[in-house]
DNA sequence: CCCCTTGCCGAAACCGGTTTCGGTAACGAC
DNA sequence: GTCGTTACCGAAACCGGTTTCGGCAAGGGG
């Protein structure tokens, strides 16, 4: 008997837990199976995978043996034959910006819970962006983690896409891309909910809207139009100005917030493409003495839980993003049975879900730019950072 | 050739993505690489493994051909001899309180990148409490998905280390738990935290201290009995009132914290278990109008970024969830390479993360009862709760 | 009655590794 | 010079499945 010598310092023979009950009570393979049956391995195994040149009569009887046997393959030793591992894979942009933690859980709820209806399993991991995200992928696809991957974030030109189209691994997008060419996915409408926004704010009584946003994410573009596409449709007087920040974080929808609102004809509301710049924005009215909802509307787009929370609770449209992660496993897991990329597309809309930010306009931005200019100069308070920005 | 029947009614022949450059493209096998030695695949494998009946220079040759020809071997294959995958397991529990949320990211990030360095993924479930619980643990080991687990969460009577332990399955906690029988674990010391806020708060000269902490996780009662010695540590009055409160989520928080400030003789400081708490705490003293790091106290635990982003910031120990997800790999790892489980328990502190929410008293409880009283009869305000923010 | 299908299953190869079991050559000891 | 050892490697079984190939029996057509 010869032991392999590297193995770290502990005993190389002894599985772990020494004395304990059971090494790992042996399973039933397919040859305890095809024993109690008395057919062959070989038959067995294509009565359970749906041959037709099976009886059906001995297909029913061994369907009903394993049942009782309570025997389940090993996924990885079918895997080697047939290079399908029954698991999906997910690698995260690790170190991404705190805006996408609230989705995490539950979107991973979502996949796991579709997966595991369905046998299968989530591999994920994480990867720092660029280079770094292609060599994981790499890794996973020529270890052969995963039959196909879940790309949440995507952009419009996107590397991942590009190396596992090339790679010819399935793959699905939570999200849309420039090049759809062979992909399959899974979005939100954003840019349906951007555009009632501003209608819904339109409808209220508000002339000048302003929209903060951005990112490049393939959403920004969309997300962008569809407001800019109510502007049009309601009639709105479309100012450049107003469009143009971009801000994904709480401190970027502050900034972002400040500056619309230092304009000579600042915008009496404001659409967000994102929840975490929407409670930036409060945090600048706050700053101002504005009242969010009476002085000034805000209506943005996630359902992030501190949405609700906020004082006074956001109006929002929200995202289901178990319902995203749980359809997606869904989609990728028939484009790995074989299904073609171009059936399995699918769009929701977004669920408004109105809160207290938004109303009809009380002040008219003249009056408003008033109120900013006058919190600006006089009633100056100590400490606060917004003093620091131009004007 | 006879073809199975179920697998939908794609072409079930036709790898997807049908005309794409190579079907995944070829790896290199063990045999690919025994051939260009000269060597028969047994031989090779065992100069890999480390075995002691392979020269020297044999072994080295061989790693070097791997090297050069880009051979990794095939983790399922190998599996399907040696029982072990290379992949970590980690069951989530499904619905959890918003309270596990901010840590999920960083904490998948810390296991991830561990275990990617040495060459292991991750597989994550997630199931509902109780009994599903158990059933995906069990199907997880029974179809060897994962060679070991990471349980977080732990509970002073945890279901899921009974499973693993009948099953001899390895795992490693991340808490501590009631019977430390066999078990491995990584843990930060809330107790030791909760010790020093008391004592802190001490300090700086108050002498009625509420604690807010609770859930039926292993850490509530740590952390409790840490408060409870800090107490006892200060020479400060025990009294059961103070410490009677348990909570974990905002709205939990604001209630005892309500019923706190409601005593005869109410606490100038507060110390939370959890941050999530301590921020409901916040509102608790906005409704009462009172300023919290002047009027009140509040020291916390977790170091959520909401918290340091709250106003005041909130002083809290930080735990480093991404370090505590790190390590757990690491030992996991080591555990299913044989390492005994007594070895590997680590315990590290919480670091200090001072911000604006606490320090010398400016009330005397009577006068912080009066103030309570004061806010809770008159002064009382009309229906919207922003208004009550102070200034 | 013979031949050709067709239905159904056994036998065996295969997938990519690991591990056991010998066997040979070189070496030192006597 | 003979006889163990010892070092080193080949051969083959094995792990738990899948898939190909061929053969046998029953059935149908001429």
């Amino acid at each position: 008997m010869y032991q392999p010598e590297t193995p770290d310092p502990a005993a190389p023979g002894a599985t772990q837990g020494d004395a304990s009950a059971s090494p790992r009570a042996r399973r039933v393979t397919i040859d305890d199976l095809a024993r109690r049956l008395g057919l062959t391995k070989g038959t067995v195994s294509r009565a359970l995978n749906g041959y037709s040149d099976i009886s059906h009569r001995t297909r029913r009887r061994v369907a009903q043996a394993a049942e009782e046997m309570g025997y389940r393959p090993l996924a990885q030793a079918q895997s080697i034959r047939t290079g399908r591992t029954r698991s999906l894979g997910l690698v995260l942009e690790r170190g991404g910006h705190d805006d996408q933690r609230p989705f995490l859980a539950e979107f991973l709820e979502g996949l796991t819970l579709s997966a595991s209806e369905a046998g299968w399993t989530l591999t994920v991991a994480t990867a720092g962006p660029g280079d770094e995200m292609t060599a994981t992928l790499g890794r996973l696809i020529d270890e052969r983690k995963a039959d196909g991957f879940v790309l949440p974030r995507t952009r419009t030109s996107d590397p991942r896409i590009a190396l596992l189209r090339a790679a010819g691994v399935p793959f699905v997008l939570y999200g849309r891309t420039g090049d759809p060419a062979g992909c399959a996915w899974y979005d939100v409408e954003g840019e349906a909910a951007m555009r009632e926004a501003v209608l819904r704010l339109a409808a209220a009584g508000h002339r000048r809207v302003g929209y903060i946003g951005g990112g490049d994410f393939h959403y920004a573009g969309l997300r962008r139009a569809g407001a800019g596409s109510g502007v049009a449709e309601a009639g709105l007087p479309a100012d450049p100005e107003l469009f143009a920040e971009a801000a994904l974080t709480r401190e970027g929808g502050r900034e972002a917030a400040l500056r619309l609102w230092s304009l000579p004809q600042p915008p009496t509301a404001l659409v967000c493409a994102v929840d975490m710049a929407a409670l930036g924005v409060y945090r600048a009215a706050a700053e101002l003495g504005l009242s969010v909802g009476r002085d000034v509307s805000v209506i943005s787009y996630d359902g992030i839980p501190e949405a609700a929370h906020a004082d006074p609770p956001l109006t929002t449209y929200h995202v289901e993003t178990r319902a995203a992660g749980g359809r997606l496993a869904e989609l990728l897991i028939a484009l790995c049975r074989g299904a073609a990329p171009e059936t399995l597309r699918e769009t929701v809309r977004a669920r408004l879900r109105p809160g207290g930010s938004d109303g009809a306009p009380r002040l008219t931005p003249d009056e408003l730019a008033a109120r900013v200019a006058q919190a600006r100069t006089g009633h100056r308070r100590s400490s606060t950072k917004w003093e620091e920005q131009p004007r």
